[in-house]
DNA sequence: GTGAAAGCGCTAACAG
DNA sequence: CTGTTAGCGCTTTCAC
């Protein structure tokens, strides 16, 4: 059984209100006084509740991160950005995986809501079905990241999917790749549409035709970079360059091609999206579209924690340059 | 300004008692007060508030799962079987990441204690100094994780990393490689103690002697791991087979033999712990200690939940087997 | 079966 | 500067 204020105020001989005061240190009290209690607070232990303090103050220094895929490399670093800028100001980070699911996510959001967070730090499983209005009810500021969420007016820090994915095809094709296949998203996140886009855009530019055939969806895990490389493999034409729109497929993509005997990049010219952790230590060097990824969740953790002090305005979108990063998997001299 | 329970019982034009009996179901309900309920329920977008409930409950439903490194892909499976298992009895998990120190590993306990967390699982920043008193003066129940807390009494999931570490030390012997060496990780985790103690023991076993120069210490890290590994080539006679206690130290070892041009397993055989997302397609394919990660966190999640529950039995350990995985990495024909 | 009332632990408002 | 009082939103006696 811990102890309460009230414990406290009685071994100290004060008011619980005194005990406050201190603890919050808002109010001036006099030095005796503050002495007692500290020693009181030492001597018992005493740790305040977080929930009554909750519910009288109305708010929680706790900030939900919920994300996509626990399992994705891209987060982990993220979510050290959050927790760097959060913790600088007084509050807590705690995570959730959502593992792409509608519904998981859902219940997530609502712990978030039960437990009266600050402030949430979302990555949407899906930009048109995820439902953030169990949030905005309840007046929780959120802030979205990696994929934009179109229907809620609500801050997001993301990069430049369409210019990074148009860079990097344009690369694949200065390289002399003229069947430039592209492993993208899903379309319900915007990240796989943006970077559709821009595959797209870099082919037009680049003179190339669009090929509907060399364009594949997979679910940005691994299964479904591996079966999309497969399928690709499989057309009567095969490709000579390969866009990847996430690390994770990406994997996949590299196992299915070892497997099938297919050189990189003498047969095909290798571009991913999302450095990973093995990068440095895989022959050829990979290259790859870099996001800022601690950066990213600085940034949100900053514009969540300003909305968290009772900033109005209107949402703030932040773009964050991303960066290609040439390596030996897209070089064919 | 969100509904709160006497909205709702105005609105359904009941008691608030009633409003909380219905959304808690153990007390049978009127039919027809039931459905007035429900509707005003659902009319008012009405969540009951986590803080109060849990203030007034002294229990709440989060679980808090600490963890040491996020960036160590170990974590995110154990973190599903956790979550699977406690999704499954009605329970959210959250997670906290120390980073390895224990001043953030404090912080995110005193948070877990001030949130009144219905329980916690804890991969211990260190053996020794990791101090969970503030869990146990407040009742909430721990399961440690991956590495061992001698100093409390307390439930735990973890390998037989002694025998795992004897194995793979004799099957590098067995590959007749004579000078093995350890990145040992640090002396602060059971983990690294044990697994210390198995190389030995296994060295032991295959009749070769114990070097000291053979043995490095290393953070469980990238860096910390690429620095031993360029230590250790830099010894009068180089090892001819190499075990590295944990997959993020096994990054940076292959890293610096690369760069060092050495051959594996030509020049050097190489087996590490756990596996990693890239293993399948690394060449040669790694030898590794594979652990159930998975079911590590269901088992964790499924003591937790037990104590939870108003177990009071004696401290449990579950000991799950680690399997060797033989690729090429160690093969030496 | 249902409502009224009390109280979980804390802080904000109000007196003094 | 300090204490007293009230109440955050919920659940749980206790009456009826």
């Amino acid at each position: 059984m811990p102890a309460t204020i009230r414990d406290v105020a009685a071994a100290a001989r004060v008011s619980p209100a005194t005990v406050s005061r201190v603890l919050n240190g808002k109010v001036e009290v006099a030095e005796e006084l503050r002495d007692r209690v500290h020693a009181a607070v030492t001597r018992l232990g005493y740790r305040p509740n977080g929930l009554a303090r909750g519910l009288r103050t109305r708010a929680t220094t706790v900030l939900g991160v919920v994300i996509s895929d626990i399992t994705n490399p891209f987060f982990p670093l993220m979510v050290r950005g959050v927790e760097d800028f959060a913790q600088s100001s007084g509050y807590s980070v705690v995570l959730a995986n959502t593992d792409e699911d509608l519904v998981k996510e859902r219940r997530y959001l609502e712990v978030a809501a039960a437990e009266r967070m600050a402030g949430v730090i979302l990555s949407p499983a899906s930009s048109r079905r995820t439902d953030v209005s169990v949030l905005t009810r309840h007046g929780i500021p959120l802030v979205a990241v990696d994929r934009e969420l179109p229907g809620a007016d609500v801050d997001g820090v993301f990069i430049n999917n369409h210019a990074a994915a148009r860079e990097a095809t344009e690369h694949l094709a200065a390289q002399g790749c003229r069947r430039i296949a592209l492993i993208a998203g899903p379309s319900a996140t915007s990240t796989g549409e943006r970077r559709l886009a821009g595959y797209r855009a870099g082919l037009r530019a680049s003179g190339l035709p669009s090929d509907p055939e060399l364009v594949r969806r997979a679910d940005f895990r691994v299964g479904g970079g591996y079966q999309a490389t497969l399928d690709l493999l499989a057309t009567r034409e095969r490709p000579d360059g390969l866009l990847v729109s996430n690390n994770l497929m990406a994997l996949g993509a590299l196992q299915a091609l070892q497997e099938q005997g297919v050189d990189v990049p003498g047969d095909i010219a290798f571009v991913s999206f999302d450095g990973i952790s093995w990068a440095p230590t895989f022959r050829p060097t990979l290259t790859v579209v870099e996001q800022p990824t601690y950066e990213i969740g600085r940034r949100a953790a900053e514009l969540l924690l300003a909305r968290v002090g009772g900033d109005r305005g209107p949402a703030r979108k932040v773009v964050l340059p991303a960066e290609l990063k040439i390596g030996q998997s897209s070089s064919r001299r």
